[in-house]
RNA sequence: GGAGAGGUGGCAGAGUGGUCGAAUGUGCAUGAUUGGAAAUCAUGUGUAUCCGCAAGGGUACCGAGGGUUCGAAUCCCUCCCUCUCCGCCA
């Protein structure tokens, strides 16, 4: 959410950062001074007649006390009330307006994110290793997984639908080994504190992270008997979480953290939960896009002066994790149109998959500077004392496992159709150097 | 799921319709005292928002949301959470 105060004072400046995503800044500010103005002076004008109660009945109150008759006066308040009323219910509607209309504005992106209007525009800003040369034609991994009997798509839709999938045997332990083998990494080399959070959360945190009110349709919502109504954000329903950003963010909602505590630095491992709507055709093969994912995700707290250079951080933490496994990768500047709703600058890393003969998104790494701060209310106290300020919130995948171990089974594929296991992993497959067909 | 007890400021803990944004203790900050410190004393010490150039003033907030009342931390309703006992359960 963007501060009040600011898009007040800046609207001209906000009006063309929305264009720069291809929002329509009419749409979405509407007659935004005319609001603005009419909600504080609607404001002013309620607060002015509950003054004016509160004096009489505390008259009331004085008189009562020393046993004198009040009736009169009481009546006039009384009197009072009905206009109050009414200026109070007035005020209400124009504060809820306004506040319904700036949960639906986007972040405003910062000045280097290049213009541009979709992933076409978005800009390479590096490139890591080479794709390796094959002396056969190379598999998707759908082919591979399957002729290994380590995935099973079929029997998926059985239980579950289009868009799951059952592991097994060696696949199934692939999944977990680069799960034990990322938290391993970020925990220790790059400090991060391990989360294991809940699956679902309320429709509050995810208020607080962005993806309500706007993405209701890209989430699983559980049936609590109950309608989700856009501007309501309730403590007692249930969502499935479709990243471990929105539980792991939500830790500090309504929270004052310690100057002296930042930057925080989480990491958690969970599965992720999209309902994948208006994607409908897209990625029908392989794992590529699935209803459940498993991620391991990297959130930082920190100071505001400081979410630039942590931005930088935790991106190479997720691509560290690509150069450990030998997975040729490119990092990729995500043009305005492109960047998320919450997000101010975002870089996508995106893995080189040789079955399929591109690059796919395997990480998306974000600075949402104040956005989802204000959204969920976290501050801190700059060097404790003074003012509450708004922390800067970040978060990148690090990585999307279903992702990396669809990339390891193209990449190591061997002529014979069975996969090599990358070093880094083998101690956690129990030594196991190579996946063979049965 | 059933029965009961609770949720008040950084913390502890009073307050059951008016003088309560809230006693008291403690913590914290500043000042006095001191060679310095402890102790002591004094003063101050929440958040948000509206008006205002500012000084300052108003409003709201005692788990959340509604209601009753001239007036609600206090009474009523719904919900959330915590604790105890029972039931169920991995």
């Amino acid at each position: 959410m963007l501060d009040l105060a600011f898009v007040r004072n800046n609207l001209s400046l906000v009006e063309e950062k929305l264009r720069a995503r291809g929002a329509d800044p009419a749409a979405l500010l509407g007659d935004f001074h005319s609001l603005d103005a009419r909600r504080r002076e609607a404001i002013t004008q309620s607060e002015q007649w509950k003054a004016r109660r509160n004096d009489l009945s505390q008259q009331v109150g004085q008189l009562k006390r020393t046993g004198q008759d009040a009736t009169a006066l009481m009546e006039e308040t009384k009197a009072l009330k009905e206009r109050l009323d009414e200026l109070d219910a007035t005020a209400a509607a124009l504060d809820e307006q306004m506040r319904q209309s700036l949960a639906r504005i986007p972040n405003l992106t910062r000045d280097e994110v290049p213009a541009g209007k979709s992933e076409a525009d978005n800009v390479v800003v590096k490139t890591w290793g080479t794709a390796r040369e094959f002396e056969f034609e190379a598999k998707p991994h759908w082919e591979l997984g399957e002729k290994l009997g380590i995935l099973d798509l079929e029997r998926a839709a059985k239980l579950s639908g289009a868009r799951f999938a059952v592991y097994k045997g060696a696949g199934a332990r692939l999944e977990r080994a680069l799960i034990s083998f990322m938290l391993d990494l970020h925990t220790t080399t790059h400090g991060y504190t391990e989360i294991l959070p809940p699956f679902m959360v309320n429709s509050k945190s995810l208020f607080g992270t962005g993806q309500l009110p706007k993405f209701a349709e890209d989430l699983f919502r559980c049936d609590d008997g109950t309608e989700f109504v856009p501007g309501e954000y309730r403590d007692n329903d249930h969502w499935l979480i479709p990243t471990a950003e929105v539980p792991v963010t939500n830790l500090y909602r309504d929270e004052i953290l310690e100057d002296s505590k930042l930057p925080i630095s989480f990491t958690a491992y969970t599965p992720c939960f999209r309902a994948e709507a208006g994607a409908a055709g897209r990625d029908t093969r392989g794992i590529i896009r699935q209803h459940q994912f498993q991620k391991v995700e990297l959130v930082k707290f920190v100071r505001p002066e400081e979410s630039d250079a942590e931005h930088e951080r935790l991106t190479r933490h997720a691509e560290t994790i690509l150069e450990l496994l030998e997975l040729p990768y490119r990092r990729m500047l995500l043009c305005s149109g492109d960047t998320g709703f919450s997000a101010a600058k975002t870089y996508d890393l995106e893995v080189w998959l040789p079955g399929q003969a591109l690059y796919r998104e395997i990480s998306s790494c974000s600075n949402f500077e104040a956005f989802q701060a204000r959204r969920a209310n976290i501050r801190y106290k700059p060097g404790g004392k003074g003012k509450n300020e708004f922390v800067h919130t970040l978060n990148g995948s690090g990585l999307a496992v279903g992702r990396t171990w669809l990339a390891i089974l193209e990449n190591y594929q061997m002529a014979d159709g069975s996969v090599r296991i990358p070093e880094v992993l083998r101690a956690y497959m129990g030594g196991l150097e190579r996946i063979v067909a049965p």
